[in-house]
Parts: C-alpha cells; sequence; structure tokens
RNA sequence: GCCCUUGUAGCUCAGCGGUAGAGCACUCCCUUGGUAAGGGAGAGGUCUCGGGUUCAAGUCCCGACGAGGGCACCA
C-alpha cells in the first residue's frame, strides 16, 4: 500500500506496487506522455520500475535538467541501436553522458568515417521516428552475463565481471538491441528527438593508453530542436573566437613547419606581450621579488639530481657539446636553487622570493600541440619562494591574494580553483606529502573560495594549486599555480641556518601568475575575441586623415601621442573614411580619430570607438584624458 | 605518441585524371572623398615534400612532415 508525496505535497495513496507512469498518468495524460523519469526518495528510476514503499515522488519531464540527462544518456543507446544494425560485428564498449551530449566507444574492425556517421544518424532517426517502447528489466549478474556471451559483446563482460557479485544490473532492450545501464531511460524513443552526431575520434580503452583504441562517436542532444539550433550556433560563435584565426587576422604571431609548438611572434602580437611582461614585473616588485636571469641549457647532472632526468629525460631537448650532454631547460626551478644556493642564506633572509621570465622547452607530444595553449617553448612568470615551514601558508594566502588581483584586471570571472595531490609516481616521504598538502587547502579554506580536489594529479615533487581559465570552446587550461616542494631543496643541496645555528633545508614554492604568456595570451584573445582592452591593444589609437591636405596634422598628432608613451599610427593612405575606419575597426583598434579640414581648424579631433561609439569632437587634451582614464582602468569594469 | 580529417596565390576557399581558378589583400592609374568596402588595369602558384600508378596526377595509391578534432600526456 505504498503511499506517494508529490512535490506540492499533495499525497496519493495506491493500492498495490505502482510504477512513475502510473502515478503520472493517474495526475494527467499530459505528464503520462511527457514522463521520462521518476525521482523517487532523491534516487532516479525508470517510468516502468514497480514502487512499493511509501515515497517522495517527482516526475522528471525534458524540462527538468535531470530529464536532458536522461535523454543524452538514452541517445548513446540509440548509436548502440543503429551501429549493430549498420555493422553487426562492432562491440560495444561504453556510452556515458557528457557535458552537452554523449559518446559511445565502440570496437570495430573497420574506420568509422565521416560517411558513417552521417549513416548512423540517418538511421537512428528511422529508429526514433517508430516510437518504439524501451523495456527495463533487472535481472542478475549471471543472466546480464548470459545475454551478453551470446551477443560477443566482450567489453560489456569485462564491465559486468566488475559488478560486485549480489548488485543487480539493469538491460535495456530497444527493439533486438540490448544495452546495460544504470539507468534510468526514456521509456519511449518518441522523447528522443534533437539531436546531432558530431564526430568520430579515437579513444583508447578504459583511457589507458595500453589498451587497444576504439573509435569514440560524439553526438550533442537536447530537448527540443530549438535547444540544439542555440547549441550548434554557439559553437559556430566560438570559432570566431579562435585565437589562431584573430592572431592570424590581426596579424600577432604564427607558427610554421619548420618549428612545430614555437611560436614566431609579429610586432603586434609582440606588444600584447610586452605589456604582460611589464605590468607582472611591477606587480612583483612591489610584492618583494627579486628577478633574475638563468641558462637556457644546463648540463644533464643538474637534471638528474633534480630528479627531472628520470621521470622528463623523453621529454626534454638535449643537445651536446664536447662529450657532455645539456638539456634545454623545460623547468627554471634548479637553476633557481643554483641562485638561491650562492652564500650562505639566514633564516633571518627567508622568504626569498626569486621571480624569472623563463624560456622554457618541453618536447611535448605532437598530438598535443594546440595554437598557443599548448607550444613546445613557452615562457612562465615563473618564481620560487624559499621560506620556512612555518611561513608556507602565509605566501600562499599572499599569492592567492595576488592573483586574483591580476586576474581580476583582465576581467576573468570564472576562475577554476583546484588542488591536485600526490601521484603515483613522487618523490618525498607520505609524511611530507601529508604536510604540503594541509598546507595548501588550509590556505584556500581561508580564503573562502570555491575549489575542488584534483585526486593524484599533483606535480611529482609536491602538491599544487591551479588557477584555471576556459577557451572559447570551454576547454580548461591551467594558467596560475602555486605548488609545495619539500624535495627538491635538499635533492639540489639548498640550505639556510635557523635561530639555533643549524643548517636546515627550506621549503621551496613553485608559483606562476599569467603561467605561460603564450597561453594567457591565447586566453586573452579568445575571451575578448580579439578586442583587446586599451592596455593590453597592440595599437591604441589610429589617425585618419580624410583628405591628403589632413595628412601632416594626422602624422604629427600620431607621434606626439607616441613620444607621450601612447600607441599610435597615422593612415594617410589614398583611401575614404568609410574605407579606413571599417578596416581599422576590424582590426579592433579601441579609438579611431577623425581629422579633417574642421577638426584641423579647430585643433580638435573627432573620437570613434571599436564598437562604433561617437564620442563627438573634442580637443587633444580631452582625448587624452578619455585614452588615459581607459588604459587605467584596465578590465576592471568589465567585472562587475 | 595513437585514431580520424586535412595541406591549392599573402588570406579565405573552389577545382578531385586532360593547358592552375574566384573574392579579398598587393602594385599602378583615376578619384581628395566626412564615420564599416569609390572605379579601372596589372602582377602573383614546382598545387607541403618524397616515391608510385597512368599516355597524362592538385586530382588516384604509399610514405614523411605540418595543421585540425578527439584520446593519452601535461614537471
Amino acid at each position: 500500500m505504498p503511499i506517494i508525496t508529490l512535490p506540492d505535497g499533495s499525497q496519493k495513496c495506491f493500492k498495490n506496487p505502482v510504477t512513475v507512469a502510473d502515478i503520472a498518468a493517474s495526475i494527467g495524460p499530459g505528464l503520462a506522455d511527457a514522463a521520462i523519469a521518476g525521482e523517487v526518495n532523491g534516487n532516479l528510476i525508470d517510468t516502468a520500475l514497480p514502487i512499493d514503499f511509501d515515497a517522495d515522488i517527482k516526475i522528471i519531464t525534458a524540462k527538468d535538467s535531470e530529464g536532458i540527462h536522461i535523454i543524452r544518456h538514452s541517445f548513446a543507446h540509440l548509436v548502440g541501436h543503429a551501429v549493430k544494425q549498420l555493422y553487426p560485428t562492432a562491440k560495444m564498449a561504453i556510452g556515458p553522458v557528457i557535458e552537452n551530449g554523449f559518446y559511445y566507444d565502440i570496437a570495430y574492425e573497420k574506420s568509422l568515417l565521416p560517411d558513417d556517421l552521417s549513416k548512423i544518424e540517418t538511421r537512428i532517426k528511422e529508429l526514433i521516428k517508430q516510437n518504439y517502447e524501451v523495456r527495463v528489466e533487472v535481472v542478475s549478474k549471471e543472466i546480464a552475463r548470459k545475454t551478453f556471451e551470446e551477443r560477443e559483446e566482450t567489453y560489456k563482460l569485462q564491465i559486468i565481471d566488475e559488478i560486485p557479485e549480489n548488485e543487480t544490473i539493469k538491460l535495456y532492450r530497444h527493439q533486438e538491441y540490448v544495452d546495460m545501464c544504470r539507468g534510468p531511460h526514456v521509456p519511449n524513443t518518441r522523447h528522443l528527438r534533437a539531436f546531432s552526431l558530431m564526430k568520430v575520434s579515437g579513444a583508447y580503452w578504459r583511457g589507458n593508453s595500453e589498451n587497444e583504441m576504439l573509435q569514440r562517436i560524439y553526438g550533442t542532444a537536447w530537448s527540443n530542436s530549438k535547444e540544439l539550433k542555440k547549441y550548434i550556433n554557439k559553437l559556430e560563435e566560438a570559432e570566431k573566437r579562435d585565437h589562431r584565426k584573430i592572431g592570424k587576422k590581426l596579424d600577432l604571431f604564427h607558427t610554421q613547419e619548420e618549428a612545430p609548438g614555437m611560436i614566431f611572434w609579429h610586432p603586434k602580437g609582440w606588444s600584447i606581450y610586452q605589456v604582460l611582461e611589464q605590468y607582472i614585473r611591477g606587480i612583483l616588485l612591489v610584492n618583494d621579488y627579486q628577478e633574475i636571469k638563468t641558462p637556457q641549457a644546463v648540463d644533464r647532472s643538474l637534471w638528474e639530481k633534480s630528479g627531472h632526468w628520470e621521470k622528463f629525460k623523453e621529454d626534454m631537448f638535449t643537445t651536446t657539446s664536447e662529450n657532455r650532454e645539456y638539456a634545454i631547460k623545460p623547468m627554471n626551478c634548479p637553476c633557481h636553487v643554483q641562485v638561491f644556493n650562492q652564500g650562505l642564506k639566514s633564516y633571518r633572509d627567508l622568504p626569498i622570493r626569486l621571480s624569472e621570465f623563463g624560456s622554457c622547452h618541453r618536447n611535448e607530444p605532437s598530438g598535443a600541440l594546440h595554437g598557443l595553449m599548448r607550444v613546445r617553448n613557452f615562457v612562465q612568470d615563473d618564481a620560487h619562494i624559499f621560506c620556512t615551514e612555518e611561513q608556507i601558508q602565509e605566501e600562499v594566502s599572499i599569492f592567492i591574494d595576488l592573483i586574483f588581483e591580476v586576474y581580476k584586471s583582465f576581467g576573468f570571472n570564472s576562475i577554476i580553483i583546484k588542488l591536485s595531490t600526490r601521484p603515483d609516481k613522487r618523490v618525498g616521504s607520505d609524511d611530507i606529502w601529508d604536510k604540503s598538502e594541509k598546507a595548501l587547502e588550509d590556505a584556500l579554506n581561508m580564503k573562502n573560495l570555491d575549489w575542488d580536489f584534483l585526486p593524484g594529479e599533483g606535480a611529482f615533487y609536491g602538491p599544487k594549486i591551479e588557477f584555471s581559465l576556459k577557451d572559447c570552446l570551454e576547454r580548461v587550461w591551467q594558467c596560475g599555480t602555486i605548488q609545495v616542494d619539500f624535495s627538491m631543496p635538499a635533492r639540489l643541496g639548498a640550505s639556510y641556518i635557523d635561530d639555533k645555528s643549524q643548517r636546515k633545508e627550506p621549503v621551496m614554492l613553485h608559483r606562476a601568475i599569467l603561467g605561460s604568456f603564450e597561453r594567457f595570451i591565447g586566453i586573452l584573445i579568445e575571451e575578448y575575441e580579439g578586442k583587446l582592452p586599451p592596455w593590453l591593444a597592440p595599437i591604441q589609437v589610429v589617425i585618419i586623415g580624410i583628405t591628403d591636405r589632413n595628412s601632416e596634422a594626422c602624422i604629427n598628432l600620431s607621434s606626439s601621442l607616441v613620444a607621450k608613451g601612447f600607441r599610435s599610427i597615422s593612415d594617410t593612405r589614398n583611401e575614404k573614411v568609410g574605407f579606413k575606419i571599417r578596416e581599422h575597426t576590424l582590426q579592433r583598434i579601441p579609438y579611431l580619430l577623425i581629422i579633417g579640414d574642421k577638426e584641423q581648424e579647430s585643433k580638435k579631433v573627432s573620437v570613434r570607438t571599436m564598437d562604433s561609439k561617437d564620442l563627438g569632437i573634442m580637443t587633444l587634451d580631452d582625448f587624452e584624458e578619455v585614452l588615459k582614464a581607459s588604459i587605467l582602468q584596465k578590465a576592471t569594469k568589465r567585472f562587475a
């Protein structure tokens, strides 16, 4: 005699075990039609499974986020249904839900080509049109095993083997196709309408590169076609923000075959880079950092001592000279310890903060390279803080404030913070790891920030806090970081004299704010869609003459702005104003000054902005004030 | 590194067995025009590289390299 309580508090009493479908039907035919699943005492359940106990129940429809999740999951099954009809020898591995959609990993002797994708998509459309019933069945592990043995679904069998013995398994029958899943799933394919198969790619079975590579079909699915369209549209918009495209259009940088993963910075791109570097240099100066510069190539023995040789030998560029082997530095830390090691240090000297705009080379796997985001040569705004154990938390705390101050001036408002803990391959005792992880965790908790653990993702020498930003496609890239390191100072013989006249090893904090200039600029370009605010814009002002009577005035004005430290050029080409305005607007120049006979006579300028706003005619002094203010403000306005 | 896709003029792309194309950019000429493209003419390519098939190869096949999307990796 289950008593069912609905979200509005009303109760219904049933004589026999009921299903979510029954309950929905008892409320109304519309709801019965829309029911995708039920939330029973907080657990999602299929509409067809019986409930024989008192329960709080919510009917899930396509309007609920759980509903869309279920729809996506069921679409994965449909990929299975269609694939097995078209390619009977294919073996289905796993088909989970991901952000915006789903995928299915499939083992098949032939490569699935884009052409196959459209065939599969067509078949899915035929299947869903049949509005067939999806039948759920709760079975024992044995029956599940037998079912997939008959079907020679070897991957499903492997998954079953990992399910605890007495647990039940749910099978979902899509006509002749059977899949296995925790569920719930939609009761009928009529709930499945808005989807698109996006791409095929390779993916290792169980995410392990030692295993065979399966073929992964990615799809997106939504509750209705309007949502789907919105999503596709969003992807198209994102493509326009791609930093590689914008970098080419705005003439910022290029790469070429001869130097894969390394950037040729053009004057305009290098201007952005320089603004960033000078900005960070200024910030570090007032925060008691001391800037240094260390060698590009260092004898292998140092990398052996630091532990890098053992772990990253294959990933370093090496070179030889006179029988000695050198590695081009992949990190700055061992070199910074060398600087620290010069001269005897007292506890009174700590913390010592050494910074370097250090150019590093890492031989990244070719498949990992990605525009400015993942390169083989990059420059870090790197620094190492040598301190005592007691100073760690304070230093981490100061750093977190610093990074937020900097990110704020760029206008980033979604910063993803993760604490990566000890990996399998590591140096240092568990005791030390306990201490380091605790120090970072405490510092984070004191700041009242949203953050997550990333278990096992720490560096080999210590745990780290990562500050990540998203690109236009919402891919997450680590930028800032602070890492505790109790190991490297000892390995490289760093020490200081404590207040009892004893030698002690300092703790080392590795930290970067931007991370790599390359990656950070890539993120900036995508964040702003190339429309960099005046303080970052390679060219802040273009002075446009209307006729060649105005050329001299333009040139003079531009050079006077340059002399005052602004980035300005003049455009005195034999073109119409409209043409010049269009061109420089597309080049994302923040301010366009127009000088015609009128302005020349009145000694004023006509000012127009990058977003086509007309600021009217003003004196030069007034414009300089506008420009100065906009540069000073950085991006704080966007940070409302 | 692995799987799939891909590489034609400075850029964006068409051509997919039979003498290399378009738009924009570039050069020259006309035009001196007031807030997102004025007009005309011209120049520009060992079709990434190396093999092969063919009477004939940007075009088909194989390989290398680069790029794109994933996967794995990311000190």
